[in-house]
DNA sequence: CGTACGTTTGATCTTTCTCAATAATGGTGG
DNA sequence: CCACCATTATTGAGAAAGATCAAACGTACG
């Protein structure tokens, strides 16, 4: 399959799609971080997803009308503009790709449910302990876990957007954690000194990801 | 298009699906309601997702494996299973099926992504109207919503459960909305008082639902 | 070297939870 | 039809997690 493409390169803050809009291709992030978020009445942010490289970012927007949420990017980031066309073309000649396509959002749907029971039903440290596992181990499945850490693209006020907390409650967290020694902090470097008891911690178990392999995180623990 | 199916009439609290199964059919509600739950390690439960009559309950266990979540049911209901590989054929076969199922998953992502906003973002009074606002809109759409009102099918409890709240405040809240002379119950049975002004205390807007319908709740008032 | 942004910390305040008890309501068997 | 039982709804009082406000401290970067 040879998908015609735009390679583009933005810096952090940009927005790949905003609530509203009626986008007229598919975004892939080939390097980077992004995010989805939405913005109440009120004027608070939810985060509701982080994108990694590799994620399709705006299928959304390829088989429905108006963008329900934006995304904005955390990093500089390389991206790769499909036509929207060309999208819905190749669903309908390769039905295989279609299955594929309906997989991937089936993913992002199971996702979506365990963030509706983190911000719902866990406290604080559950949430934040949860966020740090979901994201290490889609890290580790796409290769760009660095031994047992990884460089957290987002800032505390970002990460208190994602789990429905205020930034002075996240930092009161994160050092809480550190100080029990579940994690280590050298600036935005998070490194796992305990991931089976971050995952008790946040009450974390793999199974809503939906990744087949093997979960090495667990093995070299 | 005819698929295989098999109906069967199944009472409230029945398990569709349950987290950790690998099922083999697709149940689609014809009649009744059902709800979409996690359980966390504590032991409190956070409703996704409430099913109304037409909805596609598990799509998800069709492409993925092990199901990641319980579906259980809140009314007796009619349900109509469609043998998992009779559907996965239907999609290789007929790609504008395969288009359609995307869709339907697409607008279900969309609308989990508004649940984590509300339960994350919003107080207790907006998250309250905010999933009032959205059952009587999406109920509108398959003509289910009598003149301006609606049947709700859960207990204070379960739409706690929904909100991320206790039951304790969802009571206080709901009182407070008739108070405000926002809505009237009678028993389970909500009517819309002052839809606007429901709407706006729950910061609802219809965009994330996709349906491209007009909206006759707003034109009636 | 200064400015902007992000982090850290303390003190106080609010929303919502917890616990507990009472009142409706609906369904059931006799 | 009625008494009884199990849910569900309602109400009050006190407790707690997390929010808010405000300030100080780092650190990167132009």
């Amino acid at each position: 399959m040879e998908l015609p493409y735009r390679l583009r390169r933005l810096d952090p803050g940009s927005y790949l799609v905003r609530e509203g809009d009626l986008p007229s291709h598919c975004t892939v992030l080939v390097t980077g971080y992004a995010y989805r978020q939405k913005v109440t009445g009120e004027g608070s942010r939810q985060i509701m997803a982080i994108c990694i490289p590799g994620d399709a970012v705006d299928l959304q927007n390829m088989f429905l009308d108006v963008s329900d949420h934006s995304v904005q990017l955390l990093t500089q980031c390389k991206v790769a503009d499909v036509p929207r066309e060309a999208l819905q073309e190749l669903v309908l000649t390769r039905p295989t790709i279609g299955s594929a396509i309906i997989e991937l959002t089936l993913v992002e749907a199971s996702i979506l449910r365990e963030w509706v029971v983190n911000v719902g039903r866990r406290d604080a440290r559950a949430r934040i302990a949860h966020i740090l596992c979901e994201f290490a181990v889609r890290l580790e499945d796409r290769g760009l876990l660095t031994d047992h850490g990884f460089e957290l693209p987002m800032t505390q006020e970002q990460l208190a957007d994602a789990t429905g907390l205020t930034s002075v409650h996240v930092n009161r967290v994160l050092k809480s954690l550190e100080a029990d020694g579940l994690i280590n902090r050298r600036r935005r470097h998070i490194h796992f000194d305990n991931w089976r008891a971050l995952q008790d911690a946040g009450d974390f178990s793999r199974r809503y990801l939906h990744i087949p392999d093997q979960d090495t995180l667990a093995q070299t623990y």
